[in-house]
DNA sequence: CGAGTAGGTTCGTTTGTTGAACTGACTCGC
DNA sequence: GCGAGTCAGTTCAACAAACGAACCTACTCG
């Protein structure tokens, strides 16, 4: 009678809300990518509970989106670094904060992206790798797999 | 000793986490998506226990990602469909699968997203709207306020 | 009249989340 | 060399959320 895992049904999404669906992880990915990576640091900014955050951790670990490097003897001491895998994740942090500007922020004042560099704003919007074109979700249907499924 | 909530935060990624983050609720947008607007047919696409699936729909409602709409009387009947709010959530949902795509499916038969009138694959992506440019997660800044925030 | 459909609600059990307290191995100042 | 502080956690009890089964209401169909 446990939570219902989504970590293996044949949906890309389903797979992905596996892992973000838990509670304070889109948040922790957040800081990683804000520069922190002990664990003081995620506790402190977030206000997490530390056997929460000691889980999210172990699961992005497990799940191969950080890795934990040694960075002091005595104690032993490692922290907690984004990979690739978890790197890629930067874009669906970047849809929500999209989504989460224009629609969770009525009438407050804005919260921006910019690039560290150039100093421009940077406004994420997601489009379609071929055509560059926004997605219109009406147009769209999922297909198990191209050659043997033929129905919606 | 309630769930800590993220809807006030002054965070675009944390307001929308604190809606995504419900178990099932991306699943049930998914649905949405793919043309399901009754109860019963969220209910037995998912297989998500009925008490999750009511209190997710309302809360859907509640803020404004989708609407009741009657279609029936005696018994009264309504269904759900998405606002522009709720079809917004669509971007999300496509990093999302793109993320699950490329990381979550190693070596298992690959899912598809296509247009339902060119019939041509679709690979979302993230760019920033200004540039053209896809995403580079350590170029970035978030800012709390362009007039007010001098601190990182 | 009984079975089926649609859209839920109620309930007891199991998991997850929370905050506080505790641990252990160090370092730093006095 | 002693207490305070830092860092990275673990343990625990109370509470919230999710689970599946059973139940309910209001119809329709045979």
């Amino acid at each position: 009678m446990r939570r219902t895992r989504f970590d293996d049904w044949p949906c890309p999404i389903a797979r992905t809300t596996d892992l973000l669906g838990d509670w304070w992880t889109p948040l922790v990915l957040r800081e990683a990518f804000s520069g922190r990576r002990r664990f003081d640091e995620f506790q402190r900014a977030l206000g997490i509970p530390k056997a929460v955050l000691s889980a999210r951790l172990d699961r992005l670990v497990d799940d191969g989106l950080m890795v934990t490097v040694e960075y002091q003897d005595n104690p032993v001491r490692h922290e907690y670094r984004l990979t690739p895998k978890g790197r890629a994740m930067w874009d669906v942090l970047a849809a929500m904060w999209r989504w989460g500007s224009d629609w969770a922020f009525d009438g407050e004042p804005p919260v921006i992206l910019s690039d560290r560099e150039t100093h421009q704003e940077v406004v994420p919007l997601v489009v379609d790798e071929n055509s560059g074109a926004p997605l219109d979700p009406r147009r769209l249907r999922m297909r198990r797999n191209p050659r043997t499924d033929v129905s919606a």
